[in-house]
RNA sequence: GGAGGGGUGCCCGAGUGGUUAAAGGGGACGGGCUGUAAACCCGUUGGCUUAGCCUACGUUGGUUCGAAUCCAACCCCCUCCA
């Protein structure tokens, strides 16, 4: 599966991004001749993306690197919706007013990705309820509807799994293959997107937007999916102490989101660096060589790129060296999170559990209270055995702040005000 | 509409009157080993002003000295019948 001619498929190829596609060479054909419009659907879910969004995110990247247009589509109109793909239960409604929010919150992150604008490659943002909305149900149906075949539509895992399971599905969701297949066809007339890539679980909902692309309109489209990434040993992707590794910085700041790609597998750090940083071939594959601690170089190389993408290059190397001056050095970086507290309270006396909530390291009292009697806590690098132990102004070091730490990775500092 | 089965902690799942903040597993977190890895071993895993108190086994009420466990009504899910 090489020997591709198109930039764009040797890209994807030998980075690992290609799972499925359903005319490879068609459109390897249709890449090397033009610039090609393709897209990926979003669902406004969240206020933020997460991890979980990079292939896609990735994959619209390498396409403008490779000089095509890439399309990120908002899915306003099917998220009210809601893909039954791979679950069990029926996810909840979104208001619409969230489904704004959500978009406006969404955007600034794919702007660190892709250049949005008006020129030939420029990417740009659409939203489907701009035109699902206002679908008229009776001319929808002779129009789309009958191209499509119950049948056949209760074959597709997202159907068939919901059913078999005995699951219940409304008519709500089971219409959302249709809604999807829809956009495909409406983005080819509106932008003359050409291409839809996605994730493997995508599959079906692509094909059968080609399908009726072809029924419809008499048009070639062409359908390309990544495969669900997870790590090597087996474990979603996508999850840091803190919960979901976030993209909005105001949800998961640059420190954390640095550390969660230090901390990958080892197995994975190649395949990550493939992916998610652009990195050349070359460099990377000197990197994967590395053996044993040494990965770990790799593993900081891995943490900075992708970091620096996201969240500038200045905030990547800061979390770096905050990194070597706490993990390596094991000394005091005043660049880790840092929660501010009048000083009043420290004169008055503060309790350690308190100051380990209030510095976000512990959801409560009581997570604290266990983290100490398990030898977990410490301050200013000292261990506390105490959990009545008062912390106060005389801890306060002479950097001007109390570090606190949760274990060997967990580190915050509390900064009287 | 009728008959039966079921709703337990983050998830799965045991538990049928007190010894149950609730077995077991998964996940997560912490410790050990290491390299801020994996695997493995150990520990923790409702909240609080923690020798105690409060909240919790679909919801609401009841029986009882005492209920996740018994009773009633209601809500939701599943199976079979109509």
């Amino acid at each position: 599966m090489s020997g591709f001619k198109s930039e764009f498929l040797k890209l994807l190829d030998e980075r690992g991004y290609i799972h499925q596609a359903s005319d490879l060479q068609g459109l390897d054909e249709l890449l090397s001749k033009e610039t090609v419009t393709a897209y990926i659907g979003f669902d406004p879910t969240g206020k933020s993306l997460h991890v979980g969004h990079m292939m896609g995110i990735m994959m619209l990247k390498r396409l403008q690197q490779a000089g095509h247009k890439p399309v990120v589509l908002i899915g306003g109109g099917t998220s009210r919706i809601g893909d039954p793909s791979g679950k069990d239960e029926q996810r909840q409604l979104l208001t619409d007013e969230d489904i704004a929010a959500n978009m406006a919150s969404i955007r600034s992150s794919f702007e660190r990705y892709l250049a949005f604008g008006d020129g030939p490659a420029d990417a740009v943002m659409v939203n489907n309820a701009d035109w699902l909305d206002e679908l008229r149900y009776i001319p929808l149906l002779r129009d789309v509807g009958r191209h499509f075949s119950v049948n056949r539509m209760l074959s597709f895992d997202s159907v068939r799994l919901r059913l078999e399971r005995e699951q219940p599905l409304s008519f709500l969701e089971f219409n959302y293959m249709i809604l999807q297949a829809y956009d495909f066809v409406e983005l080819s007339k509106r932008l003359g997107v050409r291409l839809q890539m996605g994730g493997s679980d995508q599959w079906g909902n692509i094909i059968n937007g080609i399908e009726l692309g072809r029924r419809m309109a008499g048009i070639e489209l062409f359908g390309l999916t990544c495969p669900l990434i997870t790590t090597a040993s087996g474990a979603k992707m996508g999850k840091t102490a803190a919960g979901a590794v976030w993209l909005n910085e105001d949800m998961l700041s640059s420190w954390d989101y640095w550390q969660f790609w230090r901390n990958t597998e080892d197995a994975d750090v190649g395949r990550f660096l493939k992916l998610f940083t652009d990195l050349p071939m070359e460099e990377i594959a000197r990197l994967e060589a590395l053996k044993g601690s040494e990965i770990n170089e790799a593993k900081k190389v891995l943490a900075t790129e992708a970091t620096a993408i996201l969240h500038g290059r200045k905030a990547a190397e800061e979390a770096a060296e905050t990194a070597r001056r706490t993990f390596e050095e094991h000394a005091f970086a005043s660049a880790l999170p840092t929660v501010e507290v009048p000083a009043q309270e420290l004169e008055e006396g503060m309790g350690v559990l308190a100051a380990f909530v209030r510095a976000g390291l512990c959801a409560s009292n009581g997570e604290a209270r266990r983290a100490v009697t398990n030898g977990a806590v410490k301050v200013n690098d000292r261990s506390v055995s105490d959990p009545h132990l008062v912390l106060g102004i005389t801890d306060v070091t002479s950097e001007g702040v109390i570090k606190l730490s949760f274990g060997r990775k967990k580190h915050a500092l509390l900064k009287p005000r």
